[in-house]
DNA sequence: CATTTATCACAAATTTATTGTGACAATTGT
DNA sequence: ACAATTGTCACAATAAATTTGTGATAAATG
């Protein structure tokens, strides 16, 4: 069967063998284990993620220490800090584990010279990013308009499989409630 | 009181404050919790720690992901990949933190510059790494002269507390034996 | 001012990690 | 070749850490 990243790419734009090979190329694979983390505040993020398997959460700690999450990641999701990725400088956030996971990441300097040489990857990632985006405005209107109660139950409605994976209260660090208001919605 | 980093330092050199004020603005405080790495493979290693409080490990994985822990660190211990530090070169090896752990760190750049401003500190480090030095090649005599019982017995005289704070199968990890092995020797 | 939420405290439940031990194969030194 | 030591696998008991729900109360929100 085709490469789980191939089958990713496809979905978007097509590829020969020769061309996904060359593409794979530039990746590299890597095992990482619970609460390791792959970027901390400071670093500069000089790698794209893409999850073969595993969880992992991109977060940022406020004055009190209090970790606010901007996004989980699992299986065929792409994870970085696009920040400090495209201009970059350096990251806020952190990103590790939440489960043991397996992940493929692209350089900085790689993903130039991909795209460079092979424009379908450029549109490729374009693509992505717009996606990003789409969501990240979605994300943002659902704090805006919707309750905590109405967040919570939208999650659960798109993404029913991060209850069962991840800890109550890193679904309410992702929310923006304290846990136990989370616990206490389901009431 | 003083501060314990410059107790520590005037075990060997003493200081003036305006010194010792000098010194510390030479290094970063930073907190780490349990699991998280100061240093990983392939990365260099371009900071020195110093342990204030907690417990870590430096340790290679070898090609059957099987970990040998070259050596731990706890409260007033120094620890980075020296080989990475001092030849700026890529480690081979990983550290992380055992317990939440409070660290100062100095760059690589700062303990240069801190150096060369202040021969007194030069001398510090001289004399630091040649204890060291002496550490690791008694290290290197006692795994070929001595069995593990008695390298475990050696290890329990010399840091008893180790045996308190830290799991066996990391023990095992550091003396070159099996966790079934090293529960055995207790028998 | 009513409602919602955060915070603190606590205990129960659940999950992970640690530890010792038996059985047996592999390795080592003599 | 043989005895002793150790590694590996499997399993169960224990211990430790994490997760979760809930009450009480204060703070904030609209």
């Amino acid at each position: 069967m085709p490469h789980p990243l191939r089958q990713h790419i496809e979905k978007i734009i097509s590829l020969t063998d020769e061309e996904f090979d060359f593409v794979l190329s530039h990746f590299e694979q890597i095992k990482k284990r619970k609460h390791q983390h792959i970027l901390q505040k400071d670093e500069i993020a000089n790698k794209e993620y893409w999850i073969i398997s595993g969880c992992l959460k991109s977060s940022f700690f406020d004055n009190d220490g209090k970790e606010h999450i901007l996004q989980f990641g699992m299986e065929n999701w792409w994870i970085t800090d696009y920040d400090s990725f495209i201009n970059q400088s350096k990251s806020k956030i952190y990103i590790d584990c939440i489960e043991d996971s397996e992940l493929l990441y692209i350089t900085y300097e790689n993903r130039e010279k991909l795209t460079s040489k092979m424009h379908k990857m450029e549109r490729f990632w374009a693509k992505k990013s717009k996606y990003g985006r789409i969501a990240l405005q979605n994300r943002i209107l659902s704090l805006l308009k919707n309750s905590s109660k109405e967040r919570y139950e939208l999650l659960l409605e798109q993404y029913p499989k991060l209850f069962q994976r991840v800890p109550k209260k890193l679904i309410a660090a992702y929310l923006g409630v304290s846990r136990e208001t989370l616990s206490r919605l389901n009431s």
